[in-house]
RNA sequence: GGAUUUGUAGCUCAGCUGGUUAGAGCGUUCGAUUCACAUUCGAAAGGUCAGAGGUUCGAAUCCUCUCAAGUCCACCA
């Protein structure tokens, strides 16, 4: 053996050696309980980051099953990650100077699969480096056929239940991505704003004066709302403001969501433009004239049309001015939500969108919870999680996005429907116009159900679903696609259901869900609700285990425009992916963020010197005890206890507590004090103390009891630090068969 | 505005189902060794556990309040 310990020579080669030997296959321990981890799925265009490292929890629960003896399965899996990806893949198409609208649909989402294509085995490679013992026989891609099949008859199951519908409404549309999100994918910032006080004329005379922070959306005013008890109002309720600018007739209503107190009491009422006004707009029973297109600029407003929110802000402020009707203009610290990709400020629009009822499903997760069917550690993660059902908003899933599950629906076309479409025709050119109107003009029909960007009906959708069978002219595709946690969702059902057969019957309720806590409701809710839906009730998982960010060096996280992002391979390749391992484990506690640290790294890769060092100890005792033998053919003698060293018997107690110690650190998912005291014991107790003092004496009965007692450390030690103790652990004279799959000290085989 | 987390040695953090002298890594000081250890071993210094109050025989650990930092959620136009 090597003076010091060189895990580049050991790494790469022990990840084949387990590999070929089917150990992280189940089916290794066939007769053993079913332990099952769904590996998060990483973005398959992604590189692994240090939130995947942290993975590391997910393997040290497997491979400490694996040696309890359990049928332990972890699934791999990439996400096709649908906003995100086509963000990147837009970037992308910016840079050669092209935009997703020089595109028909298809070839879009052609050319992003050849891109994903490209870099998918990216991930895997890097999840292989920190000694992940996958089951690479079961990994599944959420844009797999039959994930995909899967998630579309969950979907038509659902709408047949009564919990998906299809709703005009509000939604948060990024103008520059062209898509709408879910309240969770939006960004609130505060901004100085300005808070403008505009008078509005009263048709029976005089003036009342709102105040409004989006002066520009007054083209889609529909009233003018004020408080009931307001003394100042009262009188003018009911009565009629002409619109300026457009002399458009509205009523001043009274409704109780207006503080008095704010503005000047009075507020302009424009439902296809604002949250509040929506709802107010639905209980008023008012008219939704929307004012701003998909693009982002004005229409239908015959003052500002074509102008983007800025311009016509100018605009109309200008106009108002000139008629006087500007009263005030004050600064105000406002909240605006904007897009988490491209930062651009959302514009509240009106479209067709397709809903998940969240009520029944939300009252079934948190009745699981609340029955402790899934336990969540730590365990105040529970809390929010309720405090969130409780708060949830119907689940708004379509996303005008082309890469990702396209909503399974088809419309019928109706006389009374008319269509607004655009498309790419086979000369490049963009058309637009009412569907039946080109239809007439003798386009193709497969070139606009090729090229459909988007179909903006207000209708009521008859919906079929014949999957994909559907050639008939009378029906139009939805062009949505789903939101990606709709299909991620249902990972853990999807999966086991489409990897081999018997594997849903025998894996699922999974043990154990581990993934980051930023990810909590965006994920493991949705995966709650999804999956007990689709199983009548079933948990997914029994245990949700959450692990914090790791920041860079200096407590700040990490991230690509502050440059401060750290390679967690380069670490590994520095240190090994042992000492990152341990690292990322030794003295954090479960769920809370931490700064990576180079000491640390350092000091935890001297500790894995330190093990090739106590091995090395062994290896020249038996030098010294066997001088005649090959060291593979040592045949080490068993201890008998009533031989033993007085000495060597306590140690072996402690071993005992140690062993047990260890267990229950890792069933209650204490990973660091697990870590911690494996440290101190191996390093300050055994080598210290227990090898100090062996090495006076040299017999056959110390020499196995040595081995023995450092093979019970080796086992311990193995989820943490998986590749130098399998090395060192197959250098150990008589040893038997492969550390990773061993039996845990105290279980019988 | 609500929720939540954190505040412990110079630095990074454990410990917090309350119980003997509060721990680790790194750093610092002194000594030993090169005998498995590109080192390691032994020893030491260093903390009124953010502050105040309370519960208790006993609190870093439970409760209340205050201060500070962070995160998440929220329709104040």
């Amino acid at each position: 053996m090597d003076k010091v310990y060189n895990h580049q020579d050991v790494e790469e080669k022990i990840y084949e050696q387990w590999e070929k030997a089917g150990t992280f296959q189940p089916e290794i321990n066939p007769q053993g309980k079913p332990y099952t981890i769904i590996l998060p799925p990483p973005n398959a265009n992604g590189d692994l980051h240090f939130g995947h490292a942290m993975f590391v929890v997910e393997d040290i629960l497997i491979r400490y099953h694996r040696m309890l003896g359990d049928s332990a399965l972890w699934l791999p899996g990439t996400d096709h990650a649908g906003t995100e990806t086509q963000f990147v893949f837009e970037k992308k198409l910016q840079e050669q100077g092209k935009s997703r609208f020089d595109f028909t649909r298809e070839d879009l989402y052609h050319k992003i699969w050849d891109y994903v294509q490209e870099n998918r085995g990216g991930i895997e490679k890097q999840l292989r480096r920190l000694g992940f013992s996958l089951d690479w026989s079961r990994q599944k891609f959420t844009l797999d056929a039959d994930i995909v099949s899967l998630v579309k008859q969950s979907f038509k199951k659902m709408y047949e239940d009564g919990l998906i519908y299809r709703d005009y409404r509000l939604v948060n549309y990024c103008t520059r991505d062209g898509t709408s999100f879910s309240d969770l994918e939006t960004i609130s910032e505060e901004k100085e704003g300005i808070l403008y006080h505009i008078k509005y004329p009263i048709k029976e005379g005089g003036f009342i004066t709102v105040a409004t922070t989006r002066p520009e959306t007054m083209f889609g005013d529909v009233a003018v709302m004020v408080h009931p008890e307001d003394a100042r109002y009262k009188q003018l309720i009911g009565k009629t403001v002409v619109l300026p600018l457009t002399n458009r007739e509205i009523p001043i209503i009274a409704d109780e969501t207006v503080d008095k107190e704010f503005g000047t009491g009075a507020v302009k009422v424009t439902p296809s433009h604002d949250f509040t006004d929506y709802e107010v707009g639905r209980k008023h029973e008012l008219t939704f004239p929307p004012v701003i297109g998909w693009s982002g600029k004005f229409e239908k407003t015959g003052v500002v049309d074509g102008f983007y929110v800025k311009q016509a802000r100018q605009k109309t402020l200008e106009l108002l001015k000139e008629q006087n009707l500007l009263e005030k203009e004050e600064p105000h610290k406002m909240v605006v939500k904007i897009c988490y990709k491209c930062k651009t400020v959302l514009e509240p629009l009106p479209l067709e969108q397709w809903y998940i009822k969240v009520k029944p499903l939300v009252a079934k997760a948190l009745e699981s919870i609340e029955k402790q069917e899934i336990e969540i550690f730590p365990k105040n993660f529970a809390q929010t999680l309720n405090f969130w059902y409780n708060n949830l908003k119907d689940w708004n899933i379509s996303r005008q996005n082309v890469w990702g599950i396209q909503i399974p629906v088809w419309y019928e076309v109706t006389d009374e429907n008319l269509f607004a479409v655009s498309f790419i025709d086979k000369q490049g050119n963009l058309k637009q116009g009412i569907l039946a109107d080109l239809l007439k003009e003798g386009s193709e029909w497969e070139e606009i159900l090729a090229g459909l960007q988007r179909v903006i009906a207000r209708m009521e959708a008859k919906v079929v679903f014949e999957d994909n069978k559907i050639e008939d002219k009378k029906y139009l595709p939805e062009t949505d696609t789903f939101d990606t946690w709709f299909s991620s969702g249902q990972w853990p059902y999807v999966t086991l259901k489409t990897t081999k057969a018997g594997d849903f019957e025998k894996f699922y309720p999974t043990s154990v869900m581990e993934t980051g806590r930023d990810i909590l409701f965006f994920w493991v809710s949705r995966m709650i609700m999804l999956g007990m839906y689709l199983t009548n009730g079933q948990v997914p998982f029994k245990n949700v285990v959450l692990h914090g960010l790791v920041n860079d060096p200096l407590g700040k996280k990490m991230s690509k425009s502050k440059g401060n992002v750290v390679n967690p391979l380069e670490v590994a390749d520095q240190y090994g992916a042992d000492a990152l391992r341990f690292a990322l484990v030794y003295g954090n506690a479960l769920g809370n963020d931490q700064a990576m640290s180079y000491p640390k790294l350092e000091a935890m890769r001297k500790f894995t010197n330190k093990l090739w060092n106590m091995a090395r100890f062994i290896e020249f005792q038996a030098r010294n005890l066997y001088p005649q033998i090959d060291l593979n053919q040592i045949e080490r003698k068993v201890v008998e206890v009533n031989n033993l060293h007085a000495n060597d018997q306590e140690w072996l107690k402690k071993l005992d507590v140690l062993s047990q110690e260890i267990s229950n650190y890792i069933d209650a998912y204490q990973f660091n004090l697990a870590a911690e005291h494996l440290y101190d014991f191996i390093w300050h107790e055994f080598a210290d103390k227990y090898i100090e003092d062996v090495k006076t004496r040299n017999d056959e009965d110390s020499f196995g009891a040595l081995c023995q007692m450092f093979e019970v450390q080796l086992k311990l030690l193995h989820p943490f630090m998986p590749f130098v103790t399998e090395e060192i652990y197959q250098k150990m004279p008589g040893h038997q068969g492969l550390l990773i799959t061993a039996r845990w000290p105290g279980v019988r085989e």
